[in-house]
DNA sequence: TGTAAAATCACCCGAAAGTATGACTCGAAA
DNA sequence: TTTCGAGTCATACTTTCGGGTGATTTTACA
């Protein structure tokens, strides 16, 4: 396991990290809290109102991260065209005849979305690699040399809507 | 005070009631619970722990209710017409609207073709860093990260056929 | 159940694309 | 005359693509 191994792991589960270590403090506290208060029996409604406190705040906390981890307004603006309706459908014999996979067709769809060899991987669940294996032989079959053409030939083919 | 006010009282603090109420049951629960188990006082963990539970539950709701109505998306719809038939004129008004210049959208024509930058540049008889300034301007006034985005996007706007 | 195709991943390398910034020219408009 | 947009070009840099090669694992099917 690589270093870079290892901050990925952290980037990756930082937020679950942080939950864990917060627990374990806040069971420390706890603990002591019962052993500083337990001796003075008269004071157990503080002790239950500061647990009350504490983990309704814990809660609040917990629900804040969970819930709203990006309060941001977003303005999205969406084309609405028209005289486009009509539904698309793989041209089966084409892809057949070309010899592309499902899963070639399924990167070159998401090429031509737009998205980076990385980005696909991402969405796909594969590594960069693998995006780079599945594009080049699709290149291969269309007999084109780059991304941009690709996505033109199969618009042209019908293999992509 | 009539009827009328009060239904009016009662929708505009419905929440602050329901808080109010759930409260004071909470609270008798509370007591409920202390008198059940104090007599027992080895089980004190696991009323703490009943009230942890119990406020962290009530800390998560809280917040729930109190955030989620923050969340705010707002689409903006907006009417592309796209010429249904065979023969492509450039949408005019959505060139001006993006101020996309003549020469840019020279240069976005053959990006659509599937040409290299290099190959951009020698068929307009212009240098390579000129055709990269342009289409980085496209990029922009269509805001999309690469030639591939932008080519989609520009068809979708009737910006080329 | 064995085998071929498909899918996965890795590493290297050079080319191409894209970003950022600044500068120069030219013609039209204020 | 000044101003401004469009077009041109450059330098420097980072990122992404694409080609080549080889390998392992999964899946499909005969």
């Amino acid at each position: 396991m690589t270093s870079r191994t290892i901050s990925d792991f952290y980037r990756k589960h930082r937020q679950e990290l942080l939950y864990g270590v917060s627990l374990a403090l806040l069971l420390f506290v706890l603990r002591w809290l019962e052993l500083r208060f337990l001796v003075l029996d008269h004071l157990i409604e503080i002790y239950v109102g500061a647990i009350a406190l504490l983990f309704t705040g814990l809660g609040i906390w917990l629900a804040h991260k969970l819930t709203t981890p990006k309060v941001e307004t977003r303005i999205v603006e969406r084309a609405v065209y028209v005289a486009a309706g009509d539904e698309f459908t793989v041209n089966e014999p084409e892809r057949l005849r070309l010899g592309i996979s499902h899963r070639e067709l399924e990167v070159l769809q998401l090429v031509a979305e737009g998205l980076s060899n990385q980005a696909i991987g991402e969405r796909l669940f594969v590594s960069l690699n693998t995006v780079k294996t599945h594009s080049s032989r699709i290149f291969e079959k269309l007999e084109v040399r780059n991304r941009t053409q690709a996505v033109e030939r199969a618009r042209r083919l019908g293999l992509i809507g």
